[in-house]
RNA sequence: GGCCAGGUAGCUCAGUCGGUAGAGCAGAGGACUGAAAAUCCUCGUGUCGUUGGUUCGAUUCCGACCCUGGCCA
């Protein structure tokens, strides 16, 4: 299998760069995004439109419905089927996003481990809830001593799920992940997209002004109906999480959007920070330099 | 004009019964194996409004002045 991978971070502008590969390569775009995989999030995760997705193929785009969830390893799976059918078709696709842990798992591959007992998150989340996450540390650290080690007590989202697995299978998820990762081979060189930090601000607090103007907001009203659990990962996601607090009332709009701009420029660093630690391999460089290289990878 | 409450880190504030000060947020850096737009970790010297006085020593007590908010005229 054959792809070529355009990373950064939001609105760095990968998903322009690779609308113009892709015109003239005529080839199509897998969406690295943990967020535009969810039917109905469109302005507010800056989702290509439907003129890009008529004018080029978009995989992984709109693959799931509210109140279902999505992960890593899922993405990993449906995304290597699209690649391949894109390689069958004689074209070799762009895998284009921001989720660094996603491609990761496309191209190194999580080892095999069964899925957690529906209602085992649920009881943990409550006992979470009551006792504190130091508490659920304590639990796992008497199962699991080795993975405890390893976490901060207070790393609620990762001791939830250590225990998770643990509960439903019996066997800890330390023991789980020494398993064999499986992956199929995959030729996919990566490429990272770099703006100057001042000018990602500028695009961060000019975009968000946009996509409110464009209607974000009535989208957030239609996905507090939803009634999903606060837990849900598009109930967290970067500016939907505070345009939800303002619909309740708990901030107004101006802290909302304050907030929501604060919360895309830090989310934001975290990508920068993922990319330049955990994809040393890739190819960094401004939009003029990577369309080149990424030009000849896709051709040379 | 009078009275009251404030003026302390970029912002919101705590505190020092007198020995030059600390939280949250922001900001910076970092971690990252199935929720990852998530989750978590580390980093805090600033004329303590200005100016006199008391004191060995004042940001802390007293006076004056300046500024902000509120109430009364």
């Amino acid at each position: 299998m054959r792809a070529v991978a355009v990373m950064g971070a939001t609105s760095t502008g990968k998903s322009a760069l690779a609308m113009r590969l892709a015109i003239l390569s005529g080839g199509g775009i897998v969406c690295c995004d943990s967020m535009q995989v969810y039917r109905g999030l469109d302005i507010g995760t800056a989702k290509p439109t439907a003129e890009e997705r008529q004018r080029v193929p978009h995989a992984m785009v709109d693959c799931c419905t509210l109140p279902d969830q999505y992960s890593a390893a899922r993405w990993a799976r449906e995304a290597r089927d699209a690649i391949r059918e894109f390689n069958t078709a004689g074209h070799t696709p762009l895998i284009v996003g921001g989720t660094g842990l996603y491609l990761r798992a496309l191209l190194e591959g999580f080892s095999e481990i069964p899925t957690e007992d529906a209602g085992v998150r649920e009881t943990l989340f409550a006992e979470q809830q009551e006792h504190g996450t130091p508490f659920m540390h304590a639990l796992l650290a008497e199962v699991d001593s080795s993975l405890a080690a390893q976490l901060k007590p207070n790393d609620t989202q990762r001791i939830l799920r250590a225990l998770a697995v643990q509960r439903t299978t019996g066997i800890p998820l330390s023991a789980w992940q020494q398993g064999e990762a499986s992956t199929e081979e995959i030729d996919c060189p990566v490429f990272v997209l770099e703006l100057p930090r001042e000018l990602l601000r500028e695009r961060l607090a000019t975009r968000f002004e946009a996509m409110l103007d464009a209607g974000w907001l009535d989208e957030v009203r239609w996905l507090a109906g939803l009634k999903l659990p606060e837990t849900h990962p598009a109930m967290r996601a970067v500016g939907y999480r505070q345009l939800l607090d303002h619909l309740q009332g708990r901030l107004s709009l101006d802290e909302a959007v304050r907030d929501g701009i604060t919360a895309t420029r830090r989310y934001a660093k975290r990508q920068q920070t993922w990319f330049a630690h955990q994809t040393p391999a890739a190819v960094r460089g401004g939009a003029e330099e990577l369309e080149l290289r990424i030009t000849e990878a896709l051709y040379g």
